[in-house]
DNA sequence: AGCACGCCGACT
DNA sequence: GTCGGCGTGCTC
């Protein structure tokens, strides 16, 4: 069985201390203020060890010598004791060499300025990527070294230094701790023994043994009480009982499910491409990506497990990333059927210890397929020969704090330096990845797509219809449902069936719409949506900051740019008038349920009205976003967006690719069974590329159409773009700081260009970089701080982090100014 | 990050 | 004459 031999773990653990010799741990003060040996001492073994203290000052490693006392116990990885100036502090050693000079960034360092480790704090814990990939990110995303290295540490929060009475320091012990479980198993001279004709109870325990060993407390569980048999049996030397480490987080089927699912006997067309794909790349450990791009239903997760099994009968090990949000028990059940006990799995819900021991049981070996958010890249899988990133396009891949990795781009760093494949899949991939396949490479990695149009089975498309609010509005309706949404939800009603409405508000800006044409204004200069802002009477450009002064409806002189129509109003609309609107039209006997971020604020109010939508008999759920992904619907056949414009109108240049993803996705909650669902979107854009293609199930509408507009308003994924954030509580001194950073920046990108003259190729970001703004952020003002930002277009193979980094350390910190570098950014609020 | 060194103003 | 402001620079 898989659990049995493994190595007992332990977080910072006793078992390595006490193997590192008496030393460990014992360091008197003393001896720590006196060198030991005298200077210009050589030593058999040299560091490099990242101080363990956050600054982008700090990104660079020291050198340290490594007594032959701890020569043998010291490895990458290691947490070690060293005197950092006049203080002690924690470092990890990042690389050994017995040549100082070899070492990185210590090649003309003075031989008697190395100072000896003090002391081993923890063996090395973490994957063998981990040196090189937090190199990668803290020089690619602009980070201390030591907040990349932090990621791949056991969870449990950042080990912190503890100074006892005696002068020694360790570890603070962490606050979880490894728990132990009793298991029973047969003994080999138990496997004849034949239980008394009236011992049932024996006869029970022996059989619930047969397929393996089982804990006391699941036999105890089970069978209401088992210890005095178990005592019995062990008496007798039938059974054993063993305390081993025990893994929590594992859920309650899976220890007794030895059955295991097999692989389904036929794969479709497209799964077998997908699969002769990834094993061509496997077998020439390029480290290629692959994108997989199939419908939903296509089959892409069963692709991920051959993929999976393949790579494990090679003896390594496979890492699969999973949006957060549907890292549902159905989805890791899927990798627990096939895989059995061999799955860790990490997600936000983990209790304290679950994660420990999860990450135990990566780091033990006896877990050799990880699914997880994000950060699972970062646990401590051996022999990595496969990572998946199911559902490619989501944001969530991006880290909304520093290091602002994104998981896609670290992940074929990773796959490159390893040499094994990153596969991707979606329905609706990003633009990242459509322009990269297109592309055929990607910094010199290559990248390949396959498609799966295929769905297994005979499932019916929505029919959807596209609601024109423009002819709606001059046909006198004031409304919030139009005639073909009102018609279906009637009919709803009148069928006693389901409706979900999308009324998508998220990351909501106020902005302008003429209510006969259409149009929503936007910049003479960037591709954005202009903001309106209220008190100003003012659409304001985020992107360049422009200003344009306009009076919206129903001031007098309100007139739409485009066709010069007075109703040109603001827009914004609230769920709960929704749900209030929605009261007035529907029959009483219809449960109307609201699922928004105000209703969902109680613990597990989530569940509850989801679970009061099922149990509903006929009923309308009213939600924002969170009800179009990652949640599984009863049967529903109504869809309705209330207003499509709110997603595809945000003032964000990937606006377009996220309606079209969230459009789709809650399209495909209308009737999911035998009966095509109806699917009424609501838009005053009807031609807009985005809902043609919903409406006509037809993705090439949009994707032609959106990577065409990228390209020619120099957009990602044509160009980089950074995002320069400066936040302060004094206005005025945050902007100064802010304009003499860009300045810095600038003046970097023109030294490094050499010539000055270069900047009359400025305006073209693909061949040369430039700094928009600065100017004050979408979110002016928060928690009391003023923001403002700058954004950084740059060429693809740029690397704009240097120039960043290089502008930051010359402009320095400022006390009550804070910085932060988004490269590759996603949010520019 | 910390803590030195270092160079200019008001005080025992 | 000294104490103390925090501006630059270093820590293997």
């Amino acid at each position: 069985m898989v659990h049995r031999d493994v190595e007992q773990m332990s977080l910072f653990g006793a078992p390595a201390t006490a193997g590192v010799s008496s030393s460990a741990g014992k360091t008197p003060l003393t001896e720590i203020q006196a060198p030991t040996g005298p200077a210009g001492t050589s030593y058999p073994l040299y560091a490099s060890v990242v101080i363990d203290i956050p600054s982008r000052a700090l990104s660079d490693p020291f050198a340290y010598g490594v007594e032959a006392a701890y020569a043998d116990d010291i490895d990458e990885g290691s947490v070690v004791l060293v005197s950092f100036g006049r203080r002690m502090v924690m470092g990890y050693v990042v690389a050994l060499s017995p040549i100082l000079s070899e070492l990185p960034a210590a090649a003309d360092l003075d031989p008697s300025k190395v100072k000896p480790i003090r002391d081993l704090l923890a063996p090395s814990s973490c994957s063998e990527l981990f040196a090189s990939v937090s190199f990668w990110m803290s020089r690619e995303y602009v980070a201390a070294l030591s907040e990349c290295l932090r990621l791949f540490l056991p969870p449990g929060g950042t080990p912190r230094l503890d100074k006892a009475d005696d002068g020694t320091y360790r570890l603070k012990e962490p606050a979880v701790h490894a728990v132990s479980e009793r298991v029973v198993s047969i003994t080999p001279e138990g496997a004849d023994y034949a239980p008394p004709a009236n011992a049932h109870r024996q006869r029970q325990l022996i059989e619930a043994l047969s397929c393996g060993p089982v804990s006391t407390r699941e036999l105890n569980l089970l069978y209401t009480d088992m210890s005095s048999t178990i005592r019995t049996l062990s008496k007798k030397g039938v059974v054993r009982v063993d305390e081993r480490r025990a893994w929590r987080g594992l859920g309650d089927e899976t220890t007794l499910s030895s059955a295991r699912v097999a692989a389904p006997k036929t794969l479709t067309d497209g799964q077998q491409r997908a699969l002769q794909e990834i094993y061509s790349c496997l077998q020439a450990g390029r480290g290629d990506v692959i994108l997989i791009d199939g419908v939903t239903g296509s089959g892409k997760t069963e692709v991920y497990l051959s993929a999976i099994e393949r790579v494990l009968k090679q003896g390594k090990t496979a890492c699969v990333l999973v949006p957060e949000i549907s890292l549902t028990a159905q989805t890791v059940g899927r990798f627990r059927s096939r895989f059995g006990g061999l799955v860790a799995v990490f997600h936000s819900r983990l209790s304290a210890g679950e994660r420990l021991d999860q990450w135990d049981m990566v780091k033990s070996g006896a877990a050799r397929v990880v699914v997880g958010a994000r950060s699972a890249l970062f646990c401590p899988l051996r022999d990595l020969g496969l990572i998946v990133i199911d559902e490619e396009h989501e944001q969530s891949y991006k880290q909304g704090s520093s290091p602002r990795y994104h998981a896609r781009d670290v992940a074929a760093f990773m796959a490159k330096l390893g040499g094994f494949p990153l596969v991707l899949g979606s329905a609706t991939p990003s633009a990242e990845a459509l322009a990269r396949v297109a592309a055929g490479e990607h910094l010199g990695q290559r990248w390949t797509r396959v498609e799966m149009p295929e769905r297994p089975g005979s499932s019916v498309l929505p029919r959807v219809v596209i609601s024109d609010l423009r002819r709606e509005f001059a046909a006198g309706s004031r409304s919030i449902f139009s005639k073909p949404l009102y018609d279906g939800l009637i009919r709803v009603a009148e069928r006693r069936e389901k409706a979900v409405l999308l009324h998508n508000r998220r990351g909501f800006a106020p902005f302008l719409l003429c209510r006969e044409c259409g149009c929503v204004p936007t910049c003479k200069h960037c591709s954005t949506s202009l903001t309106y802002h209220e008190r100003t009477h003012a659409l304001e450009c985020h992107t360049c900051g422009a200003v344009y002064h306009i009076n919206p409806y129903p001031a007098p002189g309100s007139a739409c740019p485009q066709c010069g129509s007075r109703y040109l109003a603001k827009m914004g609309l609230g769920t709960q008038q929704v749900e209030d609107a929605l009261r007035q039209i529907m029959p009483a006997h219809v449960d109307i349920i609201r699922m928004d971020a105000d209703s969902t604020k109680g613990k597990d109010a989530h569940k509850e009205l989801l679970e009061a939508f099922d149990a509903s008999e006929c009923a309308v759920l009213v939600g924002t976003q969170m009800i179009a992904k990652g949640l599984d619907f009863p049967e529903v056949t109504l869809v309705g967006v209330i207003n499509a414009d709110y997603a595809l109108k945000m003032p964000d240049f990937r606006a377009q690719e996220r309606a079209y993803d969230l459009l789709e996705q809650v399209a495909g909650r209308a009737g999911r069974g035998a009966s095509a669902g109806e699917v009424v979107i609501q838009t005053y854009l009807p031609h807009d590329p985005v809902i043609r293609a919903v409406a006509t199930h037809d993705r090439s509408i949009f994707t032609a159409h959106d990577l065409a507009q990228r390209q020619e308003a120099f957009y990602p994924p044509y160009v980089r773009l950074t995002n320069v954030l400066v936040w302060g509580t004094n206005q005025a001194a945050t902007k100064r700081y802010i304009d003499k950073l860009a300045a810095a920046v600038r003046q970097c990108f023109d030294s490094l260009r050499g010539t000055d003259q270069a900047w009359s190729l400025a305006g073209d970001p693909t061949a040369a970089p430039i700094v928009l703004g600065p100017t004050p952020c979408v979110l002016e003002r928060a928690k009391d701080r003023y923001r403002f930002h700058f954004v950084v277009k740059s060429p693809v193979g740029y690397h704009v982090s240097e120039a960043i980094d290089g502008a930051l350390s010359q402009i320095g910190p400022q006390p009550g100014i804070n910085v932060s570098v988004d490269v590759d950014a996603y949010d520019l609020m």
